[in-house]
DNA sequence: TTAATTCACGCAAACCTTTGCGTTGATTAA
DNA sequence: TTAATCAACGCAAAGGTTTGCGTGAATTAA
């Protein structure tokens, strides 16, 4: 037996009216009367009645979901975001779904496939580290529905986007680890073609301009964002005849992981190599010396990108004008990096 | 303006026939004609045509969507877990909305109320640490929406559940420890009303008295699962006139927490107290030396929810009959305890 | 009192799909 | 040849909601 929703028709039946007079009553409809809709109102309280939202998704040709495909969940910074998100959707009457990338443009594609088919209406994501190709996210425009992008971005794909002043960030942790006295300042990048990689490293190498220091192609790597890799790339760097003095890194896990290397071959940090990461994951809160990091507004992110997907599905502007927003980040000096 | 998806009725037109036919075809109706079939279903493939899934679900009267609520994201294992209920859940045609109930009672009755006006089909859930109320679960059997408890349950709830089999789990740990010679095991203890500290007690409690050993009360803490319980428990274990030589946690972050304390104050791990934790961190690969957990089937536990809920969901049987179902665990012996 | 206006409500269509039943034309059996 | 069978297809309803339009009654203006 299965068990029946409770719907508009059986409040009408008990209320000898018609189905419409209570839909009126219940979305306040100008035309019906104070009695008759505090009678509706009084019973479908009573009742605990709730419109079936997918009769009003068939009508109003609108899912109400939103689907947000990122990465990797178990990245500290991913998952805040994802609060961000859901906090925002849900409170505008919107569900989410989340799907995982995995960092794997194959599964990228999947997800994004499965997504349309549910009939999302507007997509929030950040791009594995292998896209490259953007058919994908045509095929997405093409069914108009409203793209953001966050954290990363495509740049040939013009929708909007949220993203960290990543530029500025890996400026300002530059320009601290110069002021502080380092000379020679190595800097494990991200994969090449990841946006915010990109950014990083021209605030890295600008930093270095500005203050007049020579850039030097042995402190440069780029690491794929393995744990292997992250050794691998610290191995190369403190096997340098002339070693570097510190360490700027794309994130937060792989200064981990290279500090861990570094204190086992028996150089003080920061006496001999600081180090300065990028977002807080929890992780860093386990080491000594703590961890100089950049800190991005991780939840606001989240709640930033949903507002852009509400800006672009509100408009009724033709064609819809991408906007970008820029968020803050923020240094926090720590003890992994020395004293001005 | 807005865009129309394609529909029955396009591709009906497209070959001068009636829905009725086009959809029988794509259904693989028996009483079509072969040439229809192929037509319709060419055509089909040509548009890229894709059923409306939300006119289905009214038809059905079934969402198609399963909602899932876990306490927090950050928690390796749960993320895990997510993976495995969500691959399941996409290989059988449903959708999953995943909710955080962030350990927070009033929070899981709220994400419950939204996930059932979602109009879900069922429900998997990690019940809060301060879940001992039930009636926001009741709410969701009257729905007659199938329920399932995985990794904690509530014993007054009678609904199908996946569990790890915490019990001998502890029983495995404590019994390796008391192997390798330690005399005083001293266990911090998860919240008192979850399911799984408890058992995870009750292991730790039975080995004690298999081999012999006194139980001491001031060994035995329970950690409210913060970082600073977790470390105020393992300052009043380390505060003891008569220091225990051994330390079994309820979760691997708070033997991270401990091993962390314990190191500062100048003790070896595990020459003067060993180390036990359950469920396997990324915290934990970073700490010196490496910590002997219990490991738990993670995705399998996903997969075994998602399972459960489809059993009920196809089940005739009336009323459904819960199954319980319970994963080994399995305990992988690192260096924070001693060799036997 | 009559005509014009307003109010309060109901009918029916639309959103898209599946499916029971009826209909048509062709094929088979008697 | 006639009756019975069957294959192949279409009609229409159902699922629950919102909304344009129409209708009757009540109210106001003349």
């Amino acid at each position: 037996m299965v068990y029946r929703q409770l719907t508009l028709k059986d409040i009408a039946k008990e209320l000898n009216t018609s189905i419409t007079t209570v839909s009126r009553a219940l979305n306040d409809h100008p035309s019906i009367s104070q009695k008759m809709k505090k009678r509706v109102i009084d019973l479908a309280k009573e009742l605990d009645y709730h419109p079936n939202p997918i009769a009003v998704s068939l009508l109003k040709s609108r899912s109400y979901t939103i689907g947000v495909i990122i990465p990797e969940i178990a990245h500290n910074f991913f998952s805040i975001v994802m609060g961000g998100i859901e906090d925002t959707a849900i409170q505008a009457g919107y569900n989410v779904m989340f799907c995982l990338s995995k960092e794997s443009l194959e599964r990228e594609i999947n997800v994004i496939n499965t997504l349309i088919y549910s009939r999302i209406d507007g997509l929030l994501i950040a791009p594995t580290k292998e896209t490259t190709s953007y058919k994908h996210f045509e095929a997405v425009l093409k069914k108009r529905i409203p793209l953001i992008f966050f954290d990363r971005y495509c740049a040939d794909v013009p929708v909007s986007k949220v993203l960290v002043d990543d530029y500025n960030g890996a400026f300002k942790a530059v320009s601290h680890l110069i002021a502080t006295g380092c000379k020679r300042i190595a800097h494990i990048a991200g994969p090449e073609n990841l946006s915010n990689s990109k950014q990083r490293l021209l605030g890295y190498l600008d930093a270095l301009k500005k203050f007049n220091m020579l850039f030097d192609s042995d402190l440069l790597i780029n690491c794929d964002l393995t744990k292997e890799s992250a050794l691998e790339c610290t191995r190369r760097l403190i096997g340098l005849t002339h070693l570097p003095d510190a360490i700027f890194t794309y994130n937060s896990s792989i200064a981990f992981e290279g500090m861990v290397m570094v204190k086992d071959r028996g150089l003080k940090i920061p006496r001999d190599i600081a180090f300065v990461g990028f977002a807080n994951e929890p992780i860093i809160s386990y080491i000594e010396p703590q961890l100089t990091t950049i800190i991005q507004p991780a939840y606001q992110i989240g709640q930033e990108a949903a507002k852009l997907f509400f800006d672009q599905a509100n408009s009724t502007q033709e064609p819809f004008i991408p906007q970008t927003k820029i968020l803050e980040s923020q240094l926090v000096i720590r003890s992994s990096s020395r004293k001005v």
